[in-house]
DNA sequence: CCCCAGGATTGCT
DNA sequence: AGCAATCATGGG
């Protein structure tokens, strides 16, 4: 099962080039897009960026003085901007504690989990493109793509998590470029699946 | 007009 | 444990 996985990977990697996840100027940038995408289309989450940004409001410190009210109209396109705004102050707020932290991964992924607002796949998102950990980032496009190829199938999130770290080579910018060609392969056959 | 997007939480059974 | 409702904008 390990050659097969590196086999789907290779050739994800001919067909779609790389990817170059986690599009972001800074790791906290990356923070800030995990919480914005959440069920929505990055699309919108870039515009919202692109405000915050213009805004002088991409720092740690710009989004915890700012209040609810005006994070959330820079925010808006992005969706759900009401919670996203919340989320986005606690999520800051964990951040300024643990972005220096030296926990093992376990324990930092953890801390994350403890976040309201903040659940198994942003978590994992956050820890792999920002901190550099060595997570694989599961979505509903990691489980079609091993339905599709009959790779593995079960209901939980750390199954699929466990599946990959365990049948890859232990390697973060593996996990980084294998996640996002998945996400591209479920958009080029979103049609036919 | 309906459906979906790089989800998470809450509440009910 | 599983499942539905909820949150909300912008594109197809």
């Amino acid at each position: 099962m390990r050659k097969k996985l590196k086999d789907l990977y290779i050739e994800l990697l001919a067909s779609y080039g790389h990817q170059g996840w986690w599009p972001a100027q800074t790791r906290y940038e990356v923070m800030v897009g995990a919480i914005l995408t959440q069920n929505t289309n990055w699309k919108n989450v870039e515009k919202a960026i692109a405000k915050l940004k213009a805004a002088d409001c991409l720092t740690p410190g710009a989004v915890l003085g700012t209040r609810n009210e005006k994070l959330e109209r820079l925010i808006r396109s992005s969706g759900f901007y009401k919670q996203k705004a919340e989320r986005l102050k606690s999520a800051t707020r964990k951040w300024l504690q643990t972005r220096n932290s030296r926990l093992d991964t376990i324990r930092l992924r953890n801390e994350w989990l403890s976040v309201k607002g903040v659940g198994k796949e942003t978590a994992d998102s956050i820890l792999l493109y920002a901190f550099g950990r060595p997570v694989f980032v599961v979505d509903a496009y990691t489980k079609l793509f091993c339905d599709h190829h009959c790779l593995f199938e079960s209901r939980e999130y750390d199954d699929y998590r466990t599946f990959f770290e365990s049948n890859l080579p232990y390697s973060v910018p593996l996990f980084k470029e294998y996640h996002a060609l998945i996400v591209e392969w479920a958009k080029e056959n979103k049609k036919r699946l």
